[in-house]
RNA sequence: GGGCGGAUAGCUCAGUGGAAGAGCACUUGCUUUACACGCAAGGGGUCGCAGGUUCAAACCCUGCUUCGCCCA
């Protein structure tokens, strides 16, 4: 058999996604007698490219449905794409900026067409690298947020919420980012502590001398003052209240005005009120009727009312008054300052405080019952602390700014007549004005933020507003993964608009995935130059090392600190699997039920199989349990691997990626491979063969099948290849979760293991007892290797025998002590002394004798078994504390003291030989 | 200022009250016909510090130190 000494993924992948696809085994069918499981991808921005965060909730997402999907669910993984307005507009302005031309040059319409020419060439690059991550999802269900339904479903839910009063226009400030030239949302903001200076300028007073000094970090902003505030109850200031002071360089004259919302100890005391150009100064002007002087241009450079300073940049202005205010001595003084300052999360440029008009969403009662379901538990955070974090921003929250001033998005659906001032809101585009019935109606221009289409994500990709048997079926969808940082973004909002336009919540969970770092711990970023490139890992390492080592990783509640080393420690992995194949089909050469003759028995959504039931043929004809001639070795491997199996499902079902992966990892190498396949070779090369064979092929199955959630690539190319057995005399599916059971036989002929049924634990195939021989096994085997080490004996040079001094320790397992050890004969005296010049090993009671004369070195002898000696003397001594505590010994449960007991028995045991041992040679 | 999380082997991390674990790195042997992307054997830890609860604490509680993140 020609099969190549390590797995090369680059040779496999592309077939078997092209496979996979090709028999639509990623499509969902809505009408199936079997359970829904579905989830709803986070859908990335049309301009992304697949970035480790991605690989990570993705791999994450993949394992859950290729999961189910072996669970016999009807799976749904729905993918999808966000239109991502303002940096979609910005990488298409980009492009026309390398031709010389702005979006204002070709005008909106033309712009848009542009933009759409863009996202058919080009944004098809993410789902195209999702699918060589593996992922699973139902392509024949794409869904985009600007497309034809999903806008639809956009109109419904404005005009709904407009008519239902939830939303509203208004002059705000809003967070104003000068490069974008668009108001964000309080949450797309971003702030980051600058260094900076606090100014002091003094204001001199109307009259009689009685001036007043404010402190701003932005000086540029009072050529916009209406007022000086101060608090109140503040004896340094409250007797100038009502007076007047002078704004310098514009030679305003401004009122002096109390508020309780200076902070006395800011500063001077005294603050300068900018109502058009800071939030709190805005809420300040209304109460006190200030009027609103706009000082800037949308671009953040001065307009008109900034007098001689019309036309610069803000911060050259900044620059320019502080040196005028300067030279008027009017600059008090001017101290290091730093202070926190926010920023624009799309382009990183500072944002400006800024008066506009705006459309708003109210919130708080859309907050209500969003907080309702996840007290109640009808939706659930996991990680749940999580949880908390919500009810803090729900319970706080403000209203939505929606719209945004740029082309590139949902137009909002609103229509103003310019001649009776009408404002029109409807699902249909109106013609002409219903109040005067002019037919020259305006549209709003500004589009709505990219969340907004998001929000309603898990049903309008579903077909809402229809009411479609997607949105039956599949609504709610069953779990939610996401990163937290867009908890508030998008979590929340999609939580609310669920429960307002469906009645229900979009999922029942909400899994939080961690963040990944770099093993610096520093947020990977570009600038950084520390971003590990997933594309690159997998050109490099294969998928499956990328996927595994991400779910190894993927710990609750906590950040991944991602190193190279550890994707190419699981490569390893990888090739071990392949090895461990290669293997046994390389002793399958005369195995009778090959591929050809067995392929039409292969099993399909079944609802779970057990491995024994997976017709071992010299197993299941008709033989009872006891007649099955298996070895301690096979019922061994049974056992672990059903153990195995309830453990891998556990941990999936309760998001515990990391522990069932690493369970797999223990259990293929450090059982399977090292000792398992190491047994069977023996047994190939005897007169068990053909039930070895059987037993391999059925074991390595189920760890195929369990394998394929995290590694579908590498389990599908060996799983083609492994033979397979026809299951006689068993009724397939039948004990575990009937209702998933959907017994189509024309369906049974299954050809991939992406669809075979996920292994389930048999009870009845766990054998307590081996586990405990194998135990004592490896136990004595370790043992004897270590002094095969210690005395340098080499690997190749056989130990003449092994005395045992015991009647039947391990007796029947004897040719596996010295198969392992390479020891020539294994004696069995009850009563034998020790011979001259040998090693001695106690285990569990038991001594055993290595005779070697003339290898073994005395000294080297004394050394080990002194010290062996005193590691159990100091044991011995601390379980004898430990009993001889009385508290211990009636507050202890029973099983602890019994544990201690025992252990207190064995360990005087083996101190009593090792010093009988020691005393024999070396009194 | 408020909230959350981390501190366990050289590194990256598991470990929810009853004898300190893994991977990588390190040392020493091995061309053992599945695998050197391997096999075998080893060395290495006051579980951040100080108290407390408990028969028993890496784990629970309090305070501190320190590093992150989020919010204002």
């Amino acid at each position: 058999m020609d099969i190549p000494k390590a797995y090369e993924p680059h040779l496999v992948e592309k077939k078997w996604y092209k496979y996979w696809e090709e028999n639509n085994y990623f499509r969902a069918e809505a009408d199936s007698s079997k359970p829904p499981f579905s989830i709803v991808i986070p859908p990335p921005n049309v301009t992304g490219s697949l970035h480790i965060g991605h690989a990570l909730n993705n791999t994450l997402q993949d394992i859950l449905t290729r999961f189910k999907r072996m669970q016999g669910y009807n799976t749904l993984w729905l993918p999808g794409t966000d239109h991502a307005g303002i940096a979609t507009q910005n990488v298409v302005e980009k492009q026309l900026r390398q031709q010389g031309l702005t979006r204002q040059d070709l005008g909106r319409e033309k712009f848009l067409e542009r933009v759409w020419e863009w996202k058919k060439e080009y944004g098809g690059l993410i789902i195209e690298q999702l699918k060589r991550l593996g992922a699973s999802c139902d392509w024949s269900r794409t869904r985009f947020t600007m497309d034809e339904g999903l806008s639809k479903a956009v109109r419904e839910v404005f005009v709904s919420l407009y008519k239902q009063g939830f939303i509203y226009r208004d002059y705000y400030i809003v967070n104003w980012c000068p490069r974008c030239h668009t108001a964000l949302a309080d949450i797309e903001v971003e702030y980051k502590t600058i260094n900076g200076h606090l100014d002091y300028i003094k204001y001199e007073g109307v009259g009689e001398n009685q001036f007043v000094v404010v402190a701003t970090t932005r000086p540029e902003t009072m050529l916009g003052d209406t007022a000086v505030a101060v608090n109140p109850e503040d004896i340094r200031y409250s007797h100038l209240i009502g007076k007047e002071v002078i704004l310098p360089i514009l030679h305003r004259k401004l009122k002096v005005i109390g508020d309780n919302f200076v902070e006395k100890e800011f500063g001077t005391g005294a603050v300068k009120v900018t109502p058009a150009h800071d939030p709190n100064d805005f809420e300040i002007g209304k109460r006190h009727g200030l009027p609103q002087i706009n000082i800037l241009n949308p671009d953040a450079t001065m307009n008109e009312n900034a007098g001689h300073y019309q036309g610069l940049d803000r911060y050259e202005c900044r620059k320019k008054l502080v040196e005028e205010l300067k030279s008027q001595g009017l600059l008090v003084k001017r101290e290091d300052y730093s202070y926190a300052v926010g920023h624009c999360y799309r382009c990183q440029t500072i944002i400006e405080p800024y008066l506009s008009q705006q459309w708003f969403v109210k919130m708080k009662e859309l907050a209500k019952p969003a907080i309702e379901v996840v007290k109640d538990g009808k939706l659930e955070f996991i990680p749940k602390n999580w949880e908390k974090t919500y009810f803090e921003w729900m319970e706080n929250i403000k209203d939505w700014c929606i719209s945004r001033q740029i082309w590139w998005g949902h137009q909002i659906p609103v229509w103003y007549c310019p001649k009776c001032q009408a404002t029109v809101v409807e699902r249909q585009d109106p013609t002409k004005c219903p109040q005067c019935g002019n037919d020259e109606l305006v549209q709003d221009p500004d589009v709505l933020d990219t969340w907004f289409s998001s929000a309603l994500w898990p049903f309008s990709t579903l077909g809402f507003p229809e009411k479609t048997k997607d949105l039956a079926v599949f609504y709610p969808t069953s779990v939610l993964s996401t990163g937290f940082d867009i908890i508030f973004f998008w979590v929340a909002r999609m939580i609310m608009m669920g429960l307002k336009f469906m009645g229900d919540v979009p999922f029942k969970q909400v899994y939080i995935h961690a963040l990944i770092r770099d093993a610096e711990g520093q947020k990977m970023s570009k600038s950084h130059g520390n971003v590990i490139d997933p594309l690159k890992v997998i050109d490099k390492y294969g998928t499956d090392a990328l996927r595994f080592t991400l779910a190894i990783m993927a710990v609750q509640g906590r950040d991944i600190l991602l190193a190279e080393e550890r994707i190419e420690g699981y490569r390893h992995f990888c090739n071990k699997l392949w090895n461990a194949s290669r293997f046994i089909l390389m002793n399958l050469e005369d195995y009778a039920g090959s591929r050809e003759q067995g392929a039409g028995s292969r099993e399909q959504g079944t609802g779970g199989y057990s491995p024994l039931e997976k017709g071992i043929r010299r197993l299941s004809e008709g033989q009872d349990k006891g007649d099955r001639n298996l070895s301690l070795a096979d019922r061994w491997i049974l056992t672990r691997l059903n153990q195995v199996i309830e453990e891998v499902t556990e941990g999936i079902d309760s998001y515990r990626f990391n522990e069932s992966a690493q369970i797999l990892y223990d259990f293929v190498w450090h059982e399977y491979c090292d000792w398992y396949l190491e047994l069977a070779k023996p047994e190939l090369a005897g007169e068990r063969r053909g039930l070895t064979q059987d037993l391999l092929i059925a074991t390595f199955d189920s760890i195929l099948r369990l394998l394929h959630p995290f590694m579908p690539f590498i389990t599908e190319e060996i799983w083609q290849m492994l033979p397979v057995f026809e299951p006689r005399g068993l009724q397939r599916g039948t004990q575990r979760m009937p209702q998933l059971v959907e017994d189509n036989p024309a369906d049974s002929k299954t050809k991939s293991v992406m669809v075979t049924s996920w292994p389930i634990s048999n009870p009845q195939e766990i054998d307590l007892e081996s586990i405990k021989i194998m135990e004592t096994i490896q136990e004595v085997v370790t043992a004897i290797r270590t002094i095969r080490t210690e005395m340098r004996i080499p690997p190749k040079q056989k130990i003449p025998a092994l005395i045992i001094k015991s009647e039947g320790m391990l007796k029947e397992n004897a040719g596996y002590l010295s198969l392992l050890t390479n020891i020539n004969e294994i004696l069995y005296n009850p009563k034998a002394t020790k011979p001259e010049g040998s090693a001695t090993i106690v285990i569990k009671g038991v001594e055993f004798y290595l005779p070697l004369e003339g290898i073994v070195d005395l000294v080297e002898e004394e050394r080990r078994l002194s010290q062996e000696l005193s590691k159990v003397e100091k044991d011995l001594k601390l379980i004898q504390v430990r009993l001889a505590n009385e508290e211990f010994m009636s507050r202890a449960p029973e099983e602890v003291v019994a544990k201690e007991r025992m252990r207190l028995e064995e360990t005087i045991a083996k101190r009593d030989k090792l010093l009988l041992n020691l005393k024999y040679y070396f009194h």
